[in-house]
DNA sequence: AAAAAAT
Protein backbone atom coordinates (compact mmCIF):
# COMPACT_ATOMS: atom_id res chain seq x y z
CA UNK A 1 0.00 0.00 0.00
CA UNK A 2 1.70 3.32 -0.92
CA UNK A 3 0.38 6.81 -1.17
CA UNK A 4 -1.37 6.38 -3.94
CA UNK A 5 -3.04 3.47 -3.29
CA UNK A 6 -4.25 5.41 -0.31
CA UNK A 7 -5.20 8.19 -1.77
CA UNK A 8 -7.79 5.73 -4.55
CA UNK A 9 -8.66 4.10 -1.78
CA UNK A 10 -9.97 7.27 0.40
CA UNK A 11 -11.62 9.06 -2.62
CA UNK A 12 -14.69 7.59 -4.52
CA UNK A 13 -15.58 9.38 -7.12
CA UNK A 14 -12.51 11.43 -6.46
CA UNK A 15 -11.55 13.85 -9.43
CA UNK A 16 -8.21 14.28 -9.97
CA UNK A 17 -6.62 17.11 -12.11
CA UNK A 18 -3.60 16.02 -13.69
CA UNK A 19 -3.25 19.28 -15.80
CA UNK A 20 -2.97 21.29 -12.46
CA UNK A 21 -1.64 18.97 -10.49
CA UNK A 22 1.22 17.24 -13.03
CA UNK A 23 3.78 17.73 -10.36
CA UNK A 24 2.13 15.83 -7.60
CA UNK A 25 0.80 13.05 -10.75
CA UNK A 26 4.51 12.69 -10.74
CA UNK A 27 5.29 12.40 -7.68
CA UNK A 28 2.52 9.62 -7.29
CA UNK A 29 4.41 7.91 -10.83
CA UNK A 30 7.39 8.38 -8.68
CA UNK A 31 5.88 6.32 -6.06
CA UNK A 32 4.24 3.83 -8.20
CA UNK A 33 7.14 2.74 -9.76
CA UNK A 34 8.09 1.11 -7.11
CA UNK A 35 5.63 -1.71 -7.42
CA UNK A 36 5.49 -4.36 -9.13
CA UNK A 37 2.12 -3.63 -10.45
CA UNK A 38 2.66 -2.37 -14.29
CA UNK A 39 -0.59 -0.82 -14.58
CA UNK A 40 -0.23 2.51 -16.19
CA UNK A 41 -0.82 5.69 -13.52
CA UNK A 42 -4.28 6.88 -15.28
CA UNK A 43 -5.69 3.91 -15.59
CA UNK A 44 -5.22 3.47 -11.68
CA UNK A 45 -7.14 6.13 -11.22
CA UNK A 46 -10.58 4.42 -12.40
CA UNK A 47 -11.82 5.94 -9.13
CA UNK A 48 -14.15 2.78 -8.56
CA UNK A 49 -16.37 4.17 -10.81
CA UNK A 50 -19.82 3.70 -9.21
CA UNK A 51 -21.33 2.35 -12.70
CA UNK A 52 -19.83 -1.05 -11.73
CA UNK A 53 -21.60 -0.56 -8.34
CA UNK A 54 -24.57 0.05 -9.61
CA UNK A 55 -24.64 -2.79 -12.03
CA UNK A 56 -24.18 -4.95 -9.02
CA UNK A 57 -27.14 -3.88 -7.35
CA UNK A 58 -29.57 -4.35 -10.74
CA UNK A 59 -28.34 -7.90 -10.82
CA UNK A 60 -28.67 -8.74 -6.59
CA UNK A 61 -32.28 -7.26 -7.27
CA UNK A 62 -33.07 -9.49 -10.46
CA UNK A 63 -31.85 -12.79 -8.11
CA UNK A 64 -34.46 -11.22 -5.54
CA UNK A 65 -37.11 -11.47 -7.98
CA UNK A 66 -36.34 -14.70 -9.19
CA UNK A 67 -36.19 -16.15 -5.25
CA UNK A 68 -39.82 -14.31 -5.29
CA UNK A 69 -40.80 -16.19 -7.72
CA UNK A 70 -39.93 -19.46 -6.47
CA UNK A 71 -41.27 -18.39 -3.06
CA UNK A 72 -45.16 -17.81 -4.61
CA UNK A 73 -45.08 -21.32 -6.31
CA UNK A 74 -48.02 -22.40 -4.08
CA UNK A 75 -50.14 -19.34 -5.26
CA UNK A 76 -52.89 -19.36 -7.78
CA UNK A 77 -52.04 -17.33 -11.20
CA UNK A 78 -53.60 -14.20 -10.37
CA UNK A 79 -52.39 -13.50 -6.54
CA UNK A 80 -48.80 -14.87 -7.55
CA UNK A 81 -48.80 -12.79 -11.35
CA UNK A 82 -49.80 -9.75 -8.88
CA UNK A 83 -47.22 -10.61 -5.95
CA UNK A 84 -44.55 -10.96 -8.72
CA UNK A 85 -45.28 -7.71 -9.86
CA UNK A 86 -44.96 -6.50 -6.24
CA UNK A 87 -41.80 -7.89 -5.77
CA UNK A 88 -40.23 -6.59 -9.24
CA UNK A 89 -41.50 -3.24 -8.35
CA UNK A 90 -39.96 -2.79 -4.34
CA UNK A 91 -36.77 -4.73 -5.57
CA UNK A 92 -36.20 -2.10 -8.75
CA UNK A 93 -37.31 1.00 -6.00
CA UNK A 94 -34.04 -0.56 -3.91
CA UNK A 95 -32.13 -0.72 -6.38
CA UNK A 96 -32.55 2.22 -8.60
CA UNK A 97 -32.00 4.00 -5.23
CA UNK A 98 -29.13 2.01 -3.80
CA UNK A 99 -30.78 0.78 -1.05
CA UNK A 100 -29.44 -2.55 0.37
CA UNK A 101 -31.25 -3.97 3.16
CA UNK A 102 -30.68 -7.19 5.66
CA UNK A 103 -33.19 -8.50 8.33
CA UNK A 104 -36.27 -10.33 8.09
CA UNK A 105 -39.62 -9.15 7.03
CA UNK A 106 -37.79 -5.63 5.51
CA UNK A 107 -41.82 -3.54 4.99
CA UNK A 108 -41.55 -2.13 1.30
CA UNK A 109 -39.82 1.01 0.84
CA UNK A 110 -42.03 4.67 0.60
CA UNK A 111 -41.60 7.14 -1.91
CA UNK A 112 -43.20 10.17 -1.11
CA UNK A 113 -43.72 11.29 2.57
CA UNK A 114 -47.36 11.73 2.08
CA UNK A 115 -47.64 7.73 2.11
CA UNK A 116 -46.36 8.40 5.46
CA UNK A 117 -49.68 9.73 6.30
CA UNK A 118 -52.06 7.03 4.97
CA UNK A 119 -49.92 4.46 5.23
CA UNK A 120 -48.07 5.21 8.69
CA UNK A 121 -50.47 7.77 10.77
CA UNK A 122 -47.61 10.65 10.32
CA UNK A 123 -49.31 13.83 11.61
CA UNK A 124 -50.36 15.95 9.03
CA UNK A 125 -49.18 18.94 10.38
CA UNK A 126 -45.43 17.09 10.59
CA UNK A 127 -46.62 16.85 6.29
CA UNK A 128 -47.02 20.46 5.86
CA UNK A 129 -43.79 21.45 8.06
CA UNK A 130 -41.97 19.43 5.60
CA UNK A 131 -43.60 21.06 2.62
CA UNK A 132 -42.87 24.19 4.30
CA UNK A 133 -38.92 23.32 4.79
CA UNK A 134 -39.33 22.42 1.24
CA UNK A 135 -38.83 18.88 1.49
CA UNK A 136 -40.38 16.95 -0.80
CA UNK A 137 -39.46 13.86 -2.23
CA UNK A 138 -37.80 11.19 0.87
CA UNK A 139 -33.66 10.34 0.24
CA UNK A 140 -33.24 6.93 -0.06
CA UNK A 141 -32.33 6.66 3.60
CA UNK A 142 -35.45 7.85 4.58
CA UNK A 143 -37.48 5.64 1.97
CA UNK A 144 -36.48 2.99 3.95
CA UNK A 145 -35.49 3.71 7.34
CA UNK A 146 -38.74 5.40 8.20
CA UNK A 147 -41.00 2.55 7.54
CA UNK A 148 -39.15 0.56 9.54
CA UNK A 149 -38.84 2.33 12.24
CA UNK A 150 -42.67 2.70 12.14
CA UNK A 151 -42.55 -0.58 12.58
CA UNK A 152 -40.83 -0.61 15.72
CA UNK A 153 -37.54 -2.21 13.98
CA UNK A 154 -34.01 -1.66 15.74
CA UNK A 155 -31.48 -0.89 13.15
CA UNK A 156 -28.08 -0.26 12.06
CA UNK A 157 -28.55 2.43 9.11
CA UNK A 158 -25.31 3.56 6.96
CA UNK A 159 -25.53 6.22 4.62
CA UNK A 160 -23.62 9.21 2.69
CA UNK A 161 -22.84 12.20 4.32
CA UNK A 162 -25.87 14.62 3.67
CA UNK A 163 -28.04 12.38 2.41
CA UNK A 164 -30.96 13.42 4.94
CA UNK A 165 -30.40 10.90 8.28
CA UNK A 166 -31.55 13.56 10.61
CA UNK A 167 -35.22 13.48 9.03
CA UNK A 168 -34.73 9.59 8.99
CA UNK A 169 -34.96 9.09 12.61
CA UNK A 170 -37.02 12.40 13.79
CA UNK A 171 -40.10 11.66 11.39
CA UNK A 172 -40.68 7.65 13.13
CA UNK A 173 -40.31 9.58 16.92
CA UNK A 174 -42.47 11.91 16.51
CA UNK A 175 -45.08 9.57 14.55
CA UNK A 176 -44.52 7.26 17.11
CA UNK A 177 -45.04 9.59 20.49
CA UNK A 178 -48.63 10.68 18.75
CA UNK A 179 -48.80 13.30 21.12
CA UNK A 180 -47.27 15.02 24.29
CA UNK A 181 -48.02 12.94 26.96
CA UNK A 182 -46.33 14.09 30.88
CA UNK A 183 -44.73 10.56 30.92
CA UNK A 184 -40.91 11.95 31.09
CA UNK A 185 -38.80 11.56 28.03
CA UNK A 186 -39.98 8.91 25.91
CA UNK A 187 -37.31 9.17 22.99
CA UNK A 188 -33.78 10.22 23.57
CA UNK A 189 -30.84 11.13 20.89
CA UNK A 190 -27.37 10.69 21.38
CA UNK A 191 -24.84 12.82 19.37
CA UNK A 192 -21.27 12.96 19.90
CA UNK A 193 -20.47 17.35 20.00
CA UNK A 194 -22.70 19.93 21.54
CA UNK A 195 -23.04 21.49 18.20
CA UNK A 196 -24.79 18.37 16.17
CA UNK A 197 -26.73 17.93 19.26
CA UNK A 198 -27.98 22.12 19.36
CA UNK A 199 -28.70 21.44 15.30
CA UNK A 200 -30.63 18.13 16.18
CA UNK A 201 -32.99 20.18 18.75
CA UNK A 202 -33.47 22.83 16.40
CA UNK A 203 -34.18 20.66 13.79
CA UNK A 204 -37.10 18.77 16.00
CA UNK A 205 -38.42 21.68 16.87
CA UNK A 206 -39.06 22.92 13.24
CA UNK A 207 -40.45 19.67 12.48
CA UNK A 208 -42.83 19.10 15.03
CA UNK A 209 -43.88 22.51 15.00
CA UNK A 210 -47.73 23.26 16.00
CA UNK A 211 -48.07 19.33 17.09
CA UNK A 212 -46.62 20.16 21.03
CA UNK A 213 -44.56 17.70 21.56
CA UNK A 214 -41.66 19.23 24.02
CA UNK A 215 -38.25 18.68 22.75
CA UNK A 216 -35.09 19.63 25.06
CA UNK A 217 -31.39 19.47 25.13
CA UNK A 218 -29.59 19.28 27.97
CA UNK A 219 -26.96 22.31 28.02
CA UNK A 220 -25.86 23.84 31.19
CA UNK A 221 -29.12 25.99 31.96
CA UNK A 222 -30.83 23.31 31.74
CA UNK A 223 -29.04 21.05 33.82
CA UNK A 224 -28.42 23.88 36.39
CA UNK A 225 -32.37 23.97 36.90
CA UNK A 226 -32.49 20.63 37.51
CA UNK A 227 -35.95 20.01 35.88
CA UNK A 228 -35.88 16.57 35.24
CA UNK A 229 -35.33 15.20 38.46
CA UNK A 230 -37.77 12.57 39.89
CA UNK A 231 -40.37 15.21 41.32
CA UNK A 232 -40.43 17.23 38.29
CA UNK A 233 -43.94 17.13 36.29
CA UNK A 234 -42.85 14.81 33.37
CA UNK A 235 -44.09 17.50 30.91
CA UNK A 236 -41.18 16.67 28.55
CA UNK A 237 -40.67 14.25 25.92
CA UNK A 238 -37.71 14.39 23.57
CA UNK A 239 -34.36 14.88 24.43
CA UNK A 240 -31.39 15.62 22.95
CA UNK A 241 -28.21 15.37 24.53
CA UNK A 242 -24.37 14.98 24.36
CA UNK A 243 -23.17 11.39 26.22
CA UNK A 244 -21.38 12.48 29.50
CA UNK A 245 -24.05 15.35 30.47
CA UNK A 246 -26.97 12.87 30.18
CA UNK A 247 -24.40 9.95 32.13
CA UNK A 248 -23.49 12.51 35.40
CA UNK A 249 -27.28 13.20 35.41
CA UNK A 250 -27.96 9.35 35.84
CA UNK A 251 -24.81 8.63 38.32
CA UNK A 252 -26.44 11.53 41.13
CA UNK A 253 -28.12 9.45 43.65
CA UNK A 254 -31.55 10.14 43.17
CA UNK A 255 -30.86 9.85 39.74
CA UNK A 256 -31.57 13.54 37.82
CA UNK A 257 -33.16 12.22 35.46
CA UNK A 258 -35.36 8.95 34.67
CA UNK A 259 -35.36 7.43 30.66
CA UNK A 260 -37.49 4.63 32.30
CA UNK A 261 -40.21 5.80 29.78
CA UNK A 262 -37.54 6.12 26.78
CA UNK A 263 -39.15 4.23 23.67
CA UNK A 264 -36.53 4.83 21.18
CA UNK A 265 -33.04 5.33 21.90
CA UNK A 266 -31.51 6.82 18.61
CA UNK A 267 -27.54 7.10 18.44
CA UNK A 268 -26.52 9.51 16.03
CA UNK A 269 -22.90 9.10 14.25
CA UNK A 270 -22.84 5.74 16.08
CA UNK A 271 -19.47 4.46 15.10
CA UNK A 272 -17.99 7.71 16.67
CA UNK A 273 -19.76 6.85 20.04
CA UNK A 274 -18.56 3.62 20.05
CA UNK A 275 -15.17 4.29 20.06
CA UNK A 276 -13.23 2.66 22.77
CA UNK A 277 -10.25 3.77 25.37
CA UNK A 278 -9.65 5.70 28.34
CA UNK A 279 -10.96 8.49 27.09
CA UNK A 280 -14.00 7.33 24.14
CA UNK A 281 -17.42 7.26 24.52
CA UNK A 282 -18.04 3.82 24.86
CA UNK A 283 -18.12 3.39 28.27
CA UNK A 284 -20.70 6.77 28.65
CA UNK A 285 -22.87 5.21 26.03
CA UNK A 286 -22.96 1.84 27.42
CA UNK A 287 -24.70 3.75 30.66
CA UNK A 288 -26.85 5.33 28.37
CA UNK A 289 -28.22 2.08 27.06
CA UNK A 290 -28.42 0.67 30.47
CA UNK A 291 -30.59 3.83 31.70
CA UNK A 292 -32.92 3.25 28.58
CA UNK A 293 -34.22 0.11 30.97
CA UNK A 294 -37.88 0.64 29.92
CA UNK A 295 -39.50 -2.93 28.32
CA UNK A 296 -40.69 -1.21 25.31
CA UNK A 297 -37.20 0.69 24.61
CA UNK A 298 -36.17 0.44 20.52
CA UNK A 299 -32.89 1.41 19.44
CA UNK A 300 -31.60 2.55 15.96
CA UNK A 301 -27.64 3.60 15.45
CA UNK A 302 -27.02 6.10 12.53
CA UNK A 303 -23.76 7.37 11.02
CA UNK A 304 -21.89 7.48 7.20
CA UNK A 305 -19.38 5.26 8.03
CA UNK A 306 -19.63 1.78 9.58
CA UNK A 307 -17.56 0.04 11.97
CA UNK A 308 -17.45 -4.23 11.85
CA UNK A 309 -17.20 -3.57 15.59
CA UNK A 310 -20.54 -1.84 15.52
CA UNK A 311 -22.59 -4.17 13.29
CA UNK A 312 -21.37 -7.15 15.85
CA UNK A 313 -22.54 -5.31 18.78
CA UNK A 314 -26.02 -4.68 17.18
CA UNK A 315 -26.19 -8.50 15.80
CA UNK A 316 -25.68 -9.56 19.16
CA UNK A 317 -27.44 -6.91 20.78
CA UNK A 318 -30.76 -5.76 19.20
CA UNK A 319 -33.91 -7.23 18.50
CA UNK A 320 -34.32 -8.91 15.32
CA UNK A 321 -31.61 -6.29 13.57
CA UNK A 322 -31.88 -5.00 10.11
CA UNK A 323 -29.63 -2.74 8.56
CA UNK A 324 -29.64 -0.64 5.71
CA UNK A 325 -26.87 0.44 4.10
CA UNK A 326 -26.64 3.41 1.02
CA UNK A 327 -24.95 2.99 -1.70
CA UNK A 328 -20.97 2.10 -0.69
CA UNK A 329 -20.46 1.73 2.52
CA UNK A 330 -17.92 3.74 4.03
CA UNK A 331 -17.29 5.60 0.83
CA UNK A 332 -16.85 9.51 0.69
CA UNK A 333 -19.88 11.28 -0.78
CA UNK A 334 -19.88 11.33 -5.29
CA UNK A 335 -20.63 14.97 -4.99
CA UNK A 336 -18.01 16.18 -3.54
CA UNK A 337 -15.13 16.98 -6.21
CA UNK A 338 -11.86 15.76 -4.39
CA UNK A 339 -8.51 17.21 -5.15
CA UNK A 340 -4.97 16.04 -3.41
CA UNK A 341 -2.24 18.57 -3.12
CA UNK A 342 1.17 17.91 -2.96
CA UNK A 343 2.92 21.17 -0.71
CA UNK A 344 6.03 19.71 0.25
CA UNK A 345 6.73 20.56 3.75
CA UNK A 346 4.60 22.97 6.84
CA UNK A 347 5.88 25.84 5.32
CA UNK A 348 4.64 24.79 1.89
CA UNK A 349 0.44 24.25 3.69
CA UNK A 350 1.27 27.45 4.57
CA UNK A 351 2.54 28.64 1.10
CA UNK A 352 -0.52 27.32 -0.62
CA UNK A 353 -2.92 28.68 2.06
CA UNK A 354 -2.21 31.72 1.30
CA UNK A 355 -2.10 31.24 -2.11
CA UNK A 356 -6.07 30.24 -2.40
CA UNK A 357 -6.64 33.57 -0.52
CA UNK A 358 -5.18 35.19 -3.08
CA UNK A 359 -6.45 34.12 -5.75
CA UNK A 360 -9.29 34.67 -4.31
CA UNK A 361 -11.69 31.85 -3.62
CA UNK A 362 -15.59 31.53 -2.87
CA UNK A 363 -16.48 31.55 0.74
CA UNK A 364 -17.30 29.43 3.28
CA UNK A 365 -14.59 27.55 3.43
CA UNK A 366 -13.87 25.06 6.33
CA UNK A 367 -10.24 24.44 6.94
CA UNK A 368 -9.27 21.13 9.32
CA UNK A 369 -6.44 20.51 11.38
CA UNK A 370 -5.50 18.17 13.79
CA UNK A 371 -5.14 19.28 17.31
CA UNK A 372 -6.06 22.44 18.97
CA UNK A 373 -3.01 23.34 19.38
CA UNK A 374 -2.28 23.70 15.69
CA UNK A 375 -6.12 25.65 15.47
CA UNK A 376 -4.76 27.65 17.16
CA UNK A 377 -1.14 28.28 15.66
CA UNK A 378 -3.16 28.93 12.07
CA UNK A 379 -5.15 31.32 12.99
CA UNK A 380 -3.09 33.41 13.91
CA UNK A 381 -1.16 33.01 10.68
CA UNK A 382 -4.35 34.03 8.93
CA UNK A 383 -5.96 36.75 11.28
CA UNK A 384 -3.60 39.48 9.81
CA UNK A 385 -4.38 37.98 5.84
CA UNK A 386 -7.79 40.72 5.25
CA UNK A 387 -10.09 38.22 5.49
CA UNK A 388 -12.88 37.02 7.72
CA UNK A 389 -11.39 34.20 9.91
CA UNK A 390 -12.16 32.31 12.94
CA UNK A 391 -11.46 29.24 14.97
CA UNK A 392 -13.39 26.70 16.76
CA UNK A 393 -12.20 23.93 19.19
CA UNK A 394 -12.85 22.24 22.22
CA UNK A 395 -10.99 24.65 23.95
CA UNK A 396 -13.32 27.72 23.04
CA UNK A 397 -15.89 28.35 25.28
CA UNK A 398 -19.58 27.47 24.66
CA UNK A 399 -20.47 31.41 24.24
CA UNK A 400 -17.35 31.34 21.52
CA UNK A 401 -18.08 28.28 20.00
CA UNK A 402 -21.80 29.01 19.69
CA UNK A 403 -20.87 32.90 18.38
CA UNK A 404 -18.41 31.22 15.88
CA UNK A 405 -21.19 28.63 14.36
CA UNK A 406 -23.15 31.35 14.11
CA UNK A 407 -21.16 33.80 12.22
CA UNK A 408 -20.30 31.12 9.85
CA UNK A 409 -23.91 29.96 9.08
CA UNK A 410 -24.77 33.69 8.22
CA UNK A 411 -21.95 34.60 6.66
CA UNK A 412 -19.24 36.55 8.36
CA UNK A 413 -17.11 34.38 8.78
CA UNK A 414 -15.56 33.35 5.12
CA UNK A 415 -12.61 30.87 6.49
CA UNK A 416 -13.32 28.43 9.53
CA UNK A 417 -10.70 26.72 10.74
CA UNK A 418 -11.75 23.91 13.19
CA UNK A 419 -10.63 20.98 14.27
CA UNK A 420 -12.49 17.30 14.84
CA UNK A 421 -15.02 19.20 16.32
CA UNK A 422 -17.02 20.04 13.09
CA UNK A 423 -15.64 16.77 11.32
CA UNK A 424 -19.23 15.39 12.01
CA UNK A 425 -22.72 15.77 11.63
CA UNK A 426 -23.43 19.51 11.04
CA UNK A 427 -25.02 20.77 8.28
CA UNK A 428 -23.76 24.10 7.35
CA UNK A 429 -25.73 25.12 3.93
CA UNK A 430 -23.58 26.05 1.01
CA UNK A 431 -19.94 25.40 2.45
CA UNK A 432 -17.97 25.60 -0.98
CA UNK A 433 -14.82 24.41 -0.07
CA UNK A 434 -13.44 21.96 2.73
CA UNK A 435 -9.81 21.74 2.64
CA UNK A 436 -7.57 19.56 5.06
CA UNK A 437 -4.70 21.28 5.86
CA UNK A 438 -3.74 18.87 7.73
CA UNK A 439 -4.44 15.44 6.54
CA UNK A 440 -6.70 13.38 8.23
CA UNK A 441 -5.62 10.49 10.37
CA UNK A 442 -8.02 7.75 8.55
CA UNK A 443 -10.31 6.99 5.36
CA UNK A 444 -13.18 7.51 8.44
CA UNK A 445 -12.24 11.27 8.89
CA UNK A 446 -11.78 11.74 5.34
CA UNK A 447 -15.06 10.80 4.22
CA UNK A 448 -17.11 12.86 7.32
CA UNK A 449 -14.60 15.96 7.37
CA UNK A 450 -15.21 16.05 3.19
CA UNK A 451 -18.95 15.46 4.10
CA UNK A 452 -19.08 18.84 5.21
CA UNK A 453 -19.80 19.92 1.33
CA UNK A 454 -21.72 18.43 -1.31
CA UNK A 455 -24.85 17.94 0.71
CA UNK A 456 -28.15 17.40 -0.40
CA UNK A 457 -27.31 16.49 -3.67
CA UNK A 458 -25.43 19.79 -4.29
CA UNK A 459 -21.54 19.91 -5.50
CA UNK A 460 -19.06 20.79 -3.16
CA UNK A 461 -14.86 20.67 -3.39
CA UNK A 462 -12.75 19.47 -0.88
CA UNK A 463 -8.88 20.26 -1.27
CA UNK A 464 -6.19 17.78 0.78
CA UNK A 465 -2.83 18.84 1.78
CA UNK A 466 -0.33 15.90 1.42
CA UNK A 467 3.75 16.78 2.27
CA UNK A 468 6.91 14.40 2.80
CA UNK A 469 5.75 13.97 6.47
CA UNK A 470 2.43 12.38 6.08
CA UNK A 471 3.76 9.04 4.33
CA UNK A 472 4.36 6.74 7.48
CA UNK A 473 0.94 8.12 8.95
CA UNK A 474 -0.93 6.57 5.99
CA UNK A 475 0.74 3.75 5.80
CA UNK A 476 0.32 3.22 9.57
CA UNK A 477 -3.41 3.73 8.95
CA UNK A 478 -3.89 1.76 6.08
CA UNK A 479 -3.13 -1.39 8.14
CA UNK A 480 -4.69 -0.77 11.68
CA UNK A 481 -7.79 1.78 10.33
CA UNK A 482 -10.16 1.28 7.34
CA UNK A 483 -8.93 -0.26 4.70
CA UNK A 484 -9.64 -1.69 1.51
CA UNK A 485 -12.84 0.42 1.57
CA UNK A 486 -13.88 0.70 -1.96
CA UNK A 487 -12.57 -1.08 -5.29
CA UNK A 488 -13.03 -4.16 -4.00
CA UNK A 489 -16.87 -4.82 -4.35
CA UNK A 490 -19.68 -3.12 -2.12
CA UNK A 491 -20.06 -6.28 0.03
CA UNK A 492 -16.18 -6.88 0.25
CA UNK A 493 -15.02 -4.48 3.09
CA UNK A 494 -12.07 -5.24 5.31
CA UNK A 495 -11.71 -3.32 7.96
CA UNK A 496 -8.96 -4.49 10.45
CA UNK A 497 -10.36 -5.66 13.92
CA UNK A 498 -9.08 -4.52 16.86
CA UNK A 499 -10.61 -4.96 20.10
CA UNK A 500 -13.37 -7.34 19.98
CA UNK A 501 -15.07 -5.56 23.30
CA UNK A 502 -19.15 -5.21 24.02
C1' DA B 1 -3.66 9.42 17.32
C1' DA B 2 -6.38 13.31 18.62
C1' DA B 3 -10.62 15.26 20.07
C1' DA B 4 -14.68 15.49 22.80
C1' DA B 5 -17.16 14.87 26.96
C1' DA B 6 -19.51 17.13 33.62
C1' DT B 7 -19.20 20.00 37.62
Amino acid sequence: MDAFDLFRKLGAGAKFDFKRFGKDADRFKGVRSEQKDGSDLLSGIDFFGTGIYHGNQVKLAEEQVENGEEESEGESGKGKRKRQDEVKTVNRVRAQHRINVHGCDVPDPVCTFSELQSEYGLNPRVLQNLSSAGLTTPTPIQMQAIPLMMHGRELLACAPTGSGKTLAFCLPLLTHLKQPANLGFRALIISPTRELASQTHRELVRLSEGVGFRVHILDKASMAAKKYGPSSNKKYDILVSTPNRLVFLLKQDPPALHLSSVEWLVVDESDKLFEDGRSGFRDQLAAVFQACSGPRVRRALYSATCVPDVEQWCRINLDNLVSVNIGHRNSAVETVEQELLFVGTENGKLLAMRDIIKKGFLPPMLVFVQSIERARELFHELVYEGINVDVIHADRTQQQRDNVISSFRSGDIWVLICTALLARGIDFKGVNLVLNYDFPTSAVEYIHRIGRTGRAGHTGRAVTFFTEDDKPLLRRYTRGGACGLMGEGPNNIHLKKKKDKL
